[in-house]
Parts: structure tokens; sequence; C-alpha cells
DNA sequence: GCAAACTTTGAACGATCGTTCTAACTTATC
DNA sequence: GATAAGTTAGAACGATCGTTCAAAGTTTGC
């Protein structure tokens, strides 16, 4: 009964460049593109290989999905615990590389249902921290959580950014530039006024 | 030189059947399944008779906003001259199947070239009537527009919309129905305040 | 240095895709 | 009822897809 052997370094970087290729093919051509051979092609190797990392493509998706929500979930509860939470939260959810990658994932899931599953699980994860935190912090922001529901603050905070980066990226020009000013004001004058709170 | 002769109203309606084959194929099992062999089936008609009408699948997809995007233009439009723009806005904008459907088509022109320029120029098109009504009825809400840029608030409705719909239909369950109902009871509140304004 | 395990390639499968072509069918016009 | 135009079906093309398989190459453990 021999142990396996462990993976050899030169097969883990591999693994890491169809990860890496396979995220930049869906932002540049979508998700679609997403295939056996066209990750190949961009990690250097052959369309079989891809299949013996992983069995079926489902299984890559959700490989990708699993290594960026790690990071993802990290960044979130650190942008909450931070000075400014509102702030590091927006920041984070309006980066169009993550929002973006986000809209092809969402879009992919629907109709591959092992991706589905562990869409799901993230951001129902992602979704119960920022909950807990706001209910803690929305009085300090002179908001009352009982009036305006933390996840109707978390929703609409996902949601804008999802609406912005779309138009961003896709180029439909439906003003998200001042949109993404008037947000970026409007978040300033909320950590201002949780800085110095003043009683209405 | 004759005129070319009028459609049959066999063709007209069987065209109405592959548009509408296309449209529920979109919602059950995402756009990558609006193939001409799949929308023929579901029309009751050969592939090639797809092709007959529409040269190609981009232009089946154009067709497609096309007939969409006259009524949903139609609808913002009332809507936001109703008794009540907010509340009607936002009845219009969570309506899951328009926004599922609009989750996909958004998908789909990321890598389609004519469509998404199509829908470009709708989503356009919606939001210069949008922020067109918000800069002059915002005050009435007791709103400063300055302050609060119309841009923003449209956004931030086309994408809390987004949001709570793509969750209701995939069920991640991040709490969809809070949100849903927070933002109801948020709107409320403010289409009472537009009714009988008092000054803070 | 040899055997076993791990890794990679090349060729090929069945399925599906968009699209085209040709020939047949149907209807309107005269 | 002949003719022309509009409409439909059937067969097939080249391309691409996910995946499999067998064989070759490479590294590791002893």
């Amino acid at each position: 009964m021999a142990e396996p052997r462990r993976r050899r370094a030169a097969t883990e970087e591999k693994l890491t460049r169809v990860l890496d290729g396979a995220e930049q093919l869906m932002l540049d051509e979508g998700y679609a593109a997403v295939t056996s051979r066209n990750v190949a092609a961009r990690a250097g190797i052959q369309a079989p290989l891809v299949h013996y990392y992983f069995a079926t493509i489902d299984d890559l998706f959700v490989a990708l999905v699993r290594r960026r929500s790690v990071r993802n979930v990290e960044r979130m509860a650190a942008a909450l615990a931070s000075d400014e939470p509102l702030r590091s939260w927006w920041d984070l959810a309006s980066d169009p590389r993550g929002t973006a990658l986000f809209i092809e994932l969402l879009a992919a899931a629907n109709h591959r249902p092992a991706l589905k599953a562990e869409v799901g699980e993230v951001a129902r994860e992602v979704r119960r921290v920022q909950v807990e935190v706001l209910d803690r912090i929305l009085p300090e922001y002179g908001l009352d959580p009982t009036e305006l529901a933390p996840a109707l603050i978390a929703a609409a905070m996902q949601g804008l950014a999802l609406a912005v980066v779309a138009d961003e990226v896709a180029g439909y020009d439906t003003r998200p530039d001042e949109a993404r000013a008037a947000m970026e004001r409007f978040v300033a004058r909320l950590e201002e006024r949780r800085r110095s709170p003043e009683r209405s």
C-alpha cells in the first residue's frame, strides 16, 4: 500500500496556467469560449491534458470559482473590518475585473448545475457576512436597520456595482461615470457622518 | 418591375412562434441553447426555415431585442408618467421574467457584436428617459438631484432588480425576499412623502 | 538502474453547431 | 390553369465541441 506520490512542480505550474488562462478567456471572449482546446492553447499545452487535470469542463469552472472565492471572502471580511467599511466594500464591489468575471460566472451557472451550486454557496456565505456586519454598523452611519434592511443595502451595493461595471465593460453609455462618481460622493458623506456623528 | 408580394399569414404566425420559442428557450436553458435546431423544434418547423426568416442567428437575437424593447420603452415611459413613478418603475424593473431575459441578453451580447450594439442602443435610450424624468421629480420626493445624481438612482434601481431577480430565479438564497420587501417599504415611504410633503 | 507511478501527446469518436443548396411544395396573379 | 413568387423540407458541408483511449515520455522510489 504505497502512498500516492505528490504532484510534480511543473504540473502544478501548468495547472495554474490553465486556471489563469480560463479566467482571462472568460473576460476576453465570454464563458462560452472556455473550451478545453481554447484553454489548452492559452496554457501552451494539449487539450486532453486539461481533462487530465479536470475530468470535465464543469470541474474546471468549479475550480475557478473555488480559487476566486477563497480570496474574495477574505477580502470582503477585511473590507468590512476596515476603518471605512462602506467605502472599502464599494471599492471591492466596483472592481471591474472581479465584477465582470462574476457576471460571466452568473450567466454560465445558469445552465451548469454543478457550477450553480458552487456559485450559490459562495454568494450565500458572502451575503451572510455582509448582513451580519451591517446589522452592527448601520446605526453608526445614522441609518436604521429596521427601516433599511441590511439585505436591501447588500443587494443594492452588489446590484449597483453590477449595473455600473456591466456598462463600463460593454460601453453601453448609460452614464456609468456619473453613477460611479455620485456613489463615491455618497459613500464619502456616509463615512464622514460615521466619523463625526451629529444627530440629524 | 412587379412589387414584392406580401408575406403570407401562415408565415407571419410561424415567425411569431420562432421568436416566442427563442425567448422561452433563453429563459429555460440559457442563451447558448438558442440554436437554429432547438428554436425550430419549439416552433414545430425545420431548422433551415429559421434561416429563411433570419439569415443568421445573430439576426434572430437582434429581432428578439427589437420586439421586446419596443414594449419595454413604452412601459417605462408609462411607469414614469404614472401617479407613483418610483413604485411603477420598481414594479416594472423587478419583474422576474423581463429581468431574467435581460440578464441572458446581457451575457449573450458579450460575445455577439451585432447584439451588443442593439442592446446598447436600447439601454442608452431607456436610461436617457429615466434620467430626464428623475431630474424633474426627485425634488418632489424630497431628494436633491445634485446630491443623489439621477444616473445613480437609475443604476441602483436597475442593479438592485438585477441582483434580487438573479437570486430569485437561481435560488442562491442571499435573502432576496427580505431585500424585495424592504425595497417595497422604502418605495412606499417615498411615495407617501411625495403625496404629503413635509419639510424634514 | 529498474519498476511503478505520474504526466503528456496524438488520433479519433460521436454529437452538435451555423449555414448552404437543391428541389419540391404552396399560393397569388393574371 | 399557367406562371411566377413565396415558402418549406431534406440532405449535406465543414467546424468545433467534450471526451476517451492507447501509447509514449518523464520522474520518483527503492
